[in-house]
Formats: structure tokens, sequence, C-alpha cells
DNA sequence: GCTTGTAGGGTTGTCTGATAACCTTATATG
DNA sequence: CATATAAGGTTATCAGACAACCCTACAAGC
């Protein structure tokens, strides 16, 4: 079978002149405060109607990077007042960014452990098992037992009770996730399954002893063999 | 005088739309992967304009939470796989939501601080001397004190070298500074800028020694001092 | 029987033009 | 000098149309 790849028809006008617009801003040469262009002169420089216009200027308001009076313009805001956190999938891609989204990783899935240990419920202890049952019963790291990966460092945010762990922990998570998909190798992935259920057999049971600095541990180590099982340097103090 | 209520043109239509078509697929009336009425047939059961539902589905998309195709129509997709993070800043006046995100903060200002020690360059030394006189230069708590405190963190993110724990500290950073900012006893504030400038020294010093563990050390201490100052326990290990 | 071509209807994407709501500024008015 | 009014510009919303696209069903050919 060929590969039939980039069919991608340049997905979504809006979505592009929002980009091209918003690095304008980000990179300053509309400074904060100032004012953009009107719709009208927008839609005739990029050649698009102004529904287009309106629609990208709409996606930044709602990411925070303008605001808009009615019958008065639109506005650029300073990038460090953003409403919302967004990272396009396509940078991770560049090693040097997947390892800076693992470094981030780390911290906050050590300190979700410890915290785990401490306040989780019997009913968060039975779903951990369960997700941990989900990935022994897939006999091949195939996607379900990639699924129930993430299901597992899900359950882990969940059982903190803190509900930013989960939201910050199940987006980070998430995007690396689906990087390492895009690039996976199959081959060396199938080896390590084993490894990876044994240290999640670790930190559930760390967790469940109630004890933070040992549940810590016990995922910090897990995260240090997944960095190093695909070949990243990652800082550990 | 009086009250000066709904004035408030209950703004921006699509926003309240995207809310409600929102808070349907949340609350799981539209199951994941459903598809969602047409653009047609919600302009009329809204009783809008279709470049509202529009605009009110693209805000959805953006944030991931569906997922539209021509010709075909807009799914709703799983909460777990959002395309961006977004916090309502009213949430935060839920003291309870208000720790849970300074928990979370905890582990990254604190692995920050190491990172920064690490990673920093004399340039980055320079911005945070900047800030720090910025501080000091305020002599009371205003508003001047509080943008400087802010950039001080802001400028310790940024000499990890690494966007992301940028992009997420300052958002959450930003959050907390708003929140409390909504709910401030100024009187007490005033007392406090001392013992903050005094802090944020300690850490500028330890990240210039160039040792990840007393930046952490400084950055732990300065932070469950703060959460102590607005009367907040937070969990520590 | 199976594949391929074609037509039709339905949906989202984009365009165009118009009207309403709103803000700012300048000018007139007392 | 303060207030009212008018004018012009901008965003917000509306309405209708066409283009691009997907799916299904049915016909045609092998």
């Amino acid at each position: 079978m060929a590969d039939f790849n980039q069919i991608r028809r340049s997905e979504h006008l809006p979505a592009r002149i929002a980009a091209q617009i918003g690095k304008e801003i980000s990179e300053g040469r509309i400074a904060p405060g100032e004012k953009l262009p009107t719709e009208h002169l927008l839609s005739k420089t990029f050649g698009v109607s102004r529904s287009v216009v309106r629609e990208a200027i709409a996606q930044m308001r709602n990411e925070g990077l303008v605001e808009t009076r009615q019958g008065v313009g639109a506005f650029a805001t300073d990038t460090q007042h953003r409403h919302s956190i967004r990272i396009e999938q396509d940078n991770l891609a560049d090693r040097g960014s997947f390892r800076s989204l693992f470094q981030l990783r780390l911290p906050l899935e050590i300190e979700a452990a410890g915290l785990a240990a401490v306040h989780h419920t019997a009913d968060d202890l039975a779903k951990l098992d369960e997700t941990l049952g989900r990935m022994s019963g897939a006999d091949k790291w195939t996607d379900e037992g990639i699924v129930a990966d993430l299901a597992f460092h899900r359950q882990v945010a969940a059982a903190t009770q803190n509900e930013y762990f989960l939201m910050f922990l199940g987006f980070v998570a998430e995007r690396i996730h689906l990087a390492i998909n895009a690039a996976r190798e199959t081959a060396v992935l199938e080896e390590i399954v084993e490894i990876t259920i044994a240290e999640h057999v670790a930190i559930r049971d760390a967790i469940a002893t109630g004890d933070p600095v040992k549940a810590r541990d016990a995922m910090r180590r897990h995260l240090i063999g997944a960095a190093d099982r695909v070949d990243l340097k990652v800082d550990v103090f």
C-alpha cells in the first residue's frame, strides 16, 4: 500500500489568518494596546471575506490575544494576559520542544502522586486497579494499551481530588502521548510494555500506602525510565 | 441612587450560545461522537442568524469541544481531548478552587527555580535584578508592586529556557494574582511587602549560585510564606 | 455478483451586501 | 462653558446566496 500523506487541504482559512495576525502581535509588530486594522481593511489585504476575518478575530479574542470594542475596533493585548493555554501539536515534532514539555510534566506528575497518596479514596484505588487490568489485558502495546496508560495517569491525577491537576496533567499527558504516537517505532515499544506495567503497579501500591514520599519516588522512577526509553535526557534533582 | 443592574447587553451573543451548547455536551445530553443539530436548525431554535451560530461553534472547535467536517456536520468530542486549557476567573472566588490552583502552582514554581539555577544566562540575572529594583522602588504595595511581583516570577520561569514553564506558570500565576486582587484587603498587604522583597532576593541569589537545591528551597519557602499570608494551608512534603 | 460512474440532497465553508448598535469627534446651541 | 445634536467610522448581527464537500442510492458496465 502506498502511504497517502499530505492530502491536508491546508485546513481552515480563519485559523491560518488568526495565526498570521497572532504572529504579528507576538513578534511585536503590533504593540500591546495598539489598534488592529479594521475588519474591512483586513479582509481586503488578506483577500478573503469579512466573515473569515471576523472568525479569525473571534478566535484570538477567545484566547485573550485581542479585545474588541463595538464601534471602536480590535486592540492587541499583552501575551502575558492570555485567557487560555494552547499547544500546537506540530511544535512537538521538534525534539527540543518535546523535551521541554516532558520536563514540565515531571514535577506535576510527581507532585500528583504525592497528593494522591494522601487524598485518594477507596474508589480511586479501585479505578486505578481497573486501568491496570486493562493494560495487562492488552497483550501487545496496541492503541488499547496506550489508552490504558493514559487513563492510569489521569486516574492518579483525579485521585489528588484537585481539579486543576486533572486539567493540566490530562492536557500535558495527552499532548505527549500524541506526539509519541506520531513518531513511534512500534518495534521498540512492544518490548517495554512489561516494564511499564510493573512501574505502574509500583506507583499504585505506593499511593495505597498513603506515603507521599514513596509515591513521589515511584512516579519519579517511572517517568525517568519512560524518558530513558525514548532516549530523552531530563534534568532531575 | 438606583442600582444599575442588567445594563449588560449580556455581552456577546455567540459566547452565550457556545456556553449553552457546551453545557449540553458536558452534561451528557449530547454524547461524545454524536452529531450536533445543523447550523441552520440551531439558528432557528436560538432565534439568531447563522453567523452567530457559526461563531459559537468555531469557539467550541478552538477549545476542542467539537469537531466539524465540511459537508457532514459538527460532532461532540470527549472532554479529555481538549485542545486548550481555560479557567473561568469566577471559579477562583471559591476558596477551595483557589487553594487547588495554588497547590498546582507549588511544584511548578519550585521546579522552575531549580531549572533556572542550572540554565540561567547572565541576561536573565540582569532582568531579575531589574524587576527586584522596580519592586523596591514602589514604596507601597500598589498595583505597580504587584505587577513587579508577577514579573519576577515570570522572569524566573523564563530563565529555565523552557517555553512551556513560562507559558504555564505565567498563566497560573496571572490567574492567582487576579483572584487575590479581586478579593484583597489592602491593609494587610502593605505590611508584607518587605518580607516578599527579601524572599525574592533570596531566590535570586540562590539561582545565581547555580545550585538547584538551594534555589528550590528558596522558592518553596517563599510560596509557603505567601500561602500563609493569605491564610492558606497547602500540602508540602 | 461486483465494481464503477453518476446524480441528488444535505451540510459546512465562504462570499456579498445591508442594517443595527455603538463610539468618537466636531459643531451648534443655550 | 456646558450640553445637545449631528456626522462619520467601526463592530455586531442579519439575510441570502453560491461553492466545496460528503454521503447515499441507483444505474451502467463487466
